[in-house]
DNA sequence: TCTTGCGGTCGATTTGATCCATTGCAAAAA
DNA sequence: TTTTTGCAATGGATCAAATCGACCGCAAGA
């Protein structure tokens, strides 16, 4: 994990669809070595894999919020399947607290939501409910800094750390 | 939005570099009306972005967490461009109830949370923070349902809606 | 009926990705 | 010190994919 390497990730959780060519250019270096690069940070992991994002607002999907959950510890067996076929849930985290998951939703509105909650409720267990009125930061990645304008140099010197 | 627009932005969904010609094969439509079709979502504002994302255990942000916050009217325009700043705060929503944001975010250590915390107090308010064990939901886009397996003429028959 | 516009196809062209032989360099072994 | 080994890069050839432009068919409105 050089500097190349993450001026490769910052430029990828900006665009994904971004060219080799692009990324080359960027990076001062041939397009078949961002090619093994980008493989290379796949097969370790560090880039699990490359999303569209899309406006829910022009889907229809009106209403975001974040619902909590009170969970029996034997009820998780049943709770994980069940938030994963739930396209309306989009993340869901076991957390510290009074509550023992947290996730975010999206739907199409508050009569629907309440609708979820309820069977929610029924299902599982004490929920606790806050709706979004406003996003400032959109779901984003971390972002290295110091990597935005290097030279071809700088980026060269760090390669052969 | 036919069905095959609904199948491209699912596939977009989980692999943004997806080329033209596998969204081609799987809708039965030409590569270059995919790339109209792409070209049109974008431009409406349905999809806003293509991102990679990435594993942060593997870049040693081995905390997640929700810090919500209690924030006064007039603090927002000091906030607002604070968060978008910081490259932990990997989301921020304005939200109901007694905490006016909550926000997720990721950091080397419980030390290096808890000191932005102290930051997050002495410059706005209250804050209550909630620590992640585990994710059972990754962050994810809504997914169209009944899209995954259509044939050429399911799809081809609702185009020309 | 005629026209307009949209969304599609197809083939030609251009652009970008991949493959392979080769190089340079640094670290470990002789 | 010299030799060897392995990794990461380059550059050109090859291959695959994206883009462009001409053309078609159909449905809606003139």
């Amino acid at each position: 994990m050089d500097q190349i390497d993450r001026k490769i990730i910052n430029m990828l959780e900006q665009n994904a669809r971004a060219s080799l060519k692009e990324l080359s250019a960027a990076c001062y270096i041939s397009s078949p070595a961002i090619a093994a690069r980008i493989a290379k940070l796949e097969k370790a992991g560090i880039i699990t894999g490359y999303h569209a994002s899309v406006n829910f607002e022009k889907l229809d999907y009106h209403v975001k919020a974040f619902i909590q959950i009170q969970l029996e510890p034997r009820q998780k067996g049943e709770f994980y399947p069940f938030v994963k076929t739930v396209p309306n849930i989009i993340e869901c985290n076991c957390v510290t607290g009074d509550y023992s998951e947290l996730m975010e939703v999206v739907f199409e509105s508050t009569a629907a939501l309440d609708n979820f909650i309820n069977d929610l409720q029924s299902r599982f267990g004490k929920t606790s409910t806050q709706i979004v009125f406003s996003t400032s930061v959109d779901h984003r990645g971390i972002t290295f800094q110091n990597v935005d304008d290097l030279s071809a140099d700088d980026l060269k010197d760090d390669a052969h750390h």
